[in-house]
DNA sequence: ACTGTTACCTGATTGC
DNA sequence: TGCAATCAGGTAACAG
C-alpha cells in the first residue's frame, strides 16, 4: 500500500541499515519494469557508497558516491525485501541489491507498475517523475495558504484534486478518503470551490491523517523490518476506507454508514451525514 | 488547457 | 470445487 506513509517508513528502514555501505553487486532481472531499466546497472553502481536516503511524494532516492542519485518508486503492488543473507530468489523479484553487512536488497512487483532510474544526483529534482511534483504536505513551510492556491485551480472534485500529484505529492487512494472524514468534507465537493474553513481544515487533517499513519508504522513493529524482511508495510486502522459503518455517527439515526462512489476511475469512501 | 477514461500487469477475491 | 468476472493502494497516454 505505498502512498507517503508507506513509502516514508519504507525509506526510513533502508536508511537505517544502508546509510554508509557500499554496494557490492546490483542484479537485474528483466531489462524493465514500467520503463526500460537503467542499462549496465552493476558496472555502474558498484562498488559505490550510499551516502544517504529522501522521500518525494512517492519516489524514494538513494544518493549514491559518486554524485548519483537511483530513484525508485513502488507503483500498486512493489515491495522492497531488506534481509541479511542469501535467501531463495522471491517471485516476480526484479532487482537484487547486495551491499556490505551482507544485506541484500530485492525489488519485488508482480505488476510491475514500479519504476527504477539512476540521474544525477545534481539534477535529481529535474527528473520528469519529480519535477511537477506539488509540495509536500509535512514540510515546514506547506501552508492553507499553499494548498488553497493550489485547489482554486481545479474544477474536478476534491477527491481527485488530492490524487493529483501535483497538487499535493504523496497522497493516494487510501489516504484521500480518510483525510476528507477527518476534515468533515464531501469528495463531491469541487475543489475550487472550497472556502477558507475547508481548507484550513483539510489542510490540517491532510497532516495528522498522514503523520499518524508514519507514527502507526514506525510503532507497529520494531525497526520498520517484518519478519519476513518486508519493509514498510504496515496495517492501519482506516477510518473509512474499505468500511461499512461509520466510526464516527454509528448509531445516530439518519446515518446510513459509510458510502462508496467511484470518481474518477477510483473508488472514493465516506460519510454522507458527517461530510459536507 | 483541463478533465475523465482507459490501459498497463498480475493476483486475490467474489459470484455463479 | 472450478472457473470467470471483478477489483486493487499509481501513473500517464489518450480522447473529448
Amino acid at each position: 500500500m505505498p502512498e507517503l506513509p508507506e513509502v516514508e517508513t519504507v525509506m526510513r528502514g533502508l536508511a537505517a541499515r544502508l546509510t554508509g555501505r557500499r554496494i557490492l553487486s546490483v542484479r537485474a532481472a528483466r531489462p524493465d519494469l514500467r520503463w526500460p531499466l537503467p542499462s549496465h546497472l552493476d558496472e555502474r553502481l558498484r562498488g559505490r557508497c550510499i551516502e544517504g536516503f529522501r522521500r518525494r511524494g512517492k519516489y524514494i532516492l538513494m544518493r549514491l558516491e559518486g554524485g548519483d542519485s537511483l530513484i525508485v518508486h513502488l507503483g500498486m503492488s512493489g515491495r522492497l525485501l531488506l534481509v541479511q543473507g542469501s535467501p531463495d530468489a522471491a517471485r516476480h523479484e526484479h532487482l537484487v541489491l547486495r551491499a556490505e553487512g551482507g544485506w541484500r536488497l530485492a525489488f519485488i512487483d508482480p505488476r510491475r507498475f514500479g519504476s527504477i532510474d539512476l540521474v544525477p544526483t545534481a539534477g535529481e529534482e529535474q527528473h520528469p517523475r519529480l519535477a511537477y511534483l506539488g509540495p509536500e504536505p509535512l514540510a515546514p513551510d506547506f501552508a492553507p495558504a499553499t494548498l488553497a492556491a493550489r485547489l482554486a485551480r481545479h474544477r474536478t472534485t476534491i477527491k481527485a484534486a488530492l490524487l493529483d500529484q501535483k497538487v499535493v505529492a504523496g497522497i493516494g487512494n487510501i489516504y484521500a478518503s480518510e483525510a476528507l472524514f477527518r476534515a468533515r468534507i464531501s469528495p463531491r465537493r469541487v475543489a475550487a470551490g472550497l472556502g477558507p474553513a475547508r481548507v484550513a481544515r483539510l489542510f490540517a487533517a491532510i497532516r495528522e491523517t498522514l503523520a499518524d499513519a508514519i507514527a502507526a508504522g514506525g510503532s507497529s513493529f520494531s525497526d520498520y523490518v517484518q519478519p519476513d524482511g518486508t519493509l514498510g508495510y504496515f496495517q492501519h486502522a482506516w477510518q473509512v476506507y474499505g468500511r461499512e459503518r461509520c466510526p464516527a455517527c454509528p448509531r445516530t439515526p439518519h446515518c446510513r454508514g459509510i458510502v462508496s462512489v467511484v470518481q474518477a476511475g477510483r473508488t472514493s469512501f465516506y460519510c454522507p451525514r458527517l461530510q459536507r
